[in-house]
DNA sequence: ATGGTCGAATATCGA
């Protein structure tokens, strides 16, 4: 079993001691960050290291920043994804674990101002070719903050959000393009339906009114998808004192050598 | 319609 997280933590030196936390208590064998906000210099890496985890960043002042923490090798570590795709702020990391390549992703919240929303298309535009690039025999997970709620369960007033960053209608038909293409949205192929959120606003008591977003997504390949054995949003871990308005995504996968004997028992 | 709460960096901006 091979189990893959994805967290944005709002800060990793703000954070640092509930990402070991979770590393301790729910065991994720590879933990995709964003949001990390520390240039490489200042990357918390030996933090990692003495608990006995590899680490990869990309990181930039301020802003944005990327990493993966691993009880396995990583390799092949790139800020590029497959056919090509980079980004001029430091959102994208790339590293194979495990066999499977997987695409850490910090996609731009399009908030802001004008052209902040239209680069956030142009970058789910870029993602839909990626997986494009994919083959669907290869094992591939795009995870991260998508700033992307998908559907109207992702979110918790359809209405009254319509139209606005991250439910809004050419977000959601990009995302839509990547699924109806064969990405796996992981955490929907176990729950199918019912409200789930793995983002709560800081501001008018959002988490105990539980009034929030799905905006972390896991995004598998059909080879990927077919050996997923769960998918879970650790909620416990908003609660925690001083937390991340994001709370971590976890799924599981059987290994290669568990779906290998499945394939020939089903081929027998 | 506005602001509300965080984090980085120290006045505001981004989320």
């Amino acid at each position: 079993m091979i189990r893959v997280a994805t967290w944005n933590v709002n800060s990793i030196r703000q954070r640092l001691d509930h990402v070991l936390r979770f590393l301790g208590e729910w065991g994720p064998d590879i933990l995709l960050l964003q949001e990390t906000k520390v240039e490489d210099g200042l990357f918390p890496g030996a933090a990692f290291a003495e608990n006995g985890y590899t680490t990869a960043f990309s990181g930039q002042k301020t802003w944005n920043g990327v990493a993966m923490i691993s009880k396995l090798p990583l390799e092949e570590i790139s800020e590029e994804l497959p056919g090509g795709m980079r980004w001029p702020e430091k959102r994208i990391l790339c590293a194979t674990a495990a066999g499977i390549r997987i695409g850490n992703v910090y996609v731009p919240n399009g908030g802001s101002s004008g052209d902040s929303f239209a680069s956030k298309l142009a970058f789910l535009d870029s993602l839909d070719r990626v997986l494009a690039s994919v083959p669907a025999d290869m094992p591939f997970l795009l995870a991260g903050d998508f700033n992307v709620a998908p559907a109207e369960d992702d979110v918790h007033d359809p209405e009254a959000l319509d139209g606005s960053v991250c439910f809004h209608p050419e977000e959601r038909l990009r995302v839509g393009r990547m699924l109806s293409a064969g990405a796996v949205d992981l955490f929907r192929r176990f729950h199918p339906s019912g409200k789930a959120y793995s983002w709560w606003d800081y501001r008018e008591l959002s988490f105990q009114r539980n009034r929030g977003m799905r905006l972390d997504l896991m995004l598998a390949s059909p080879a990927l998808a077919a050996r997923a054995e769960s998918c879970e949003i650790v909620r416990e871990a908003r609660k925690w004192q001083k937390p991340s308005d994001h709370a971590p995504v976890l799924a599981a996968f059987e290994s290669v050598e568990q779906s290998a004997v499945l394939v020939l028992e089903q081929t027998r």
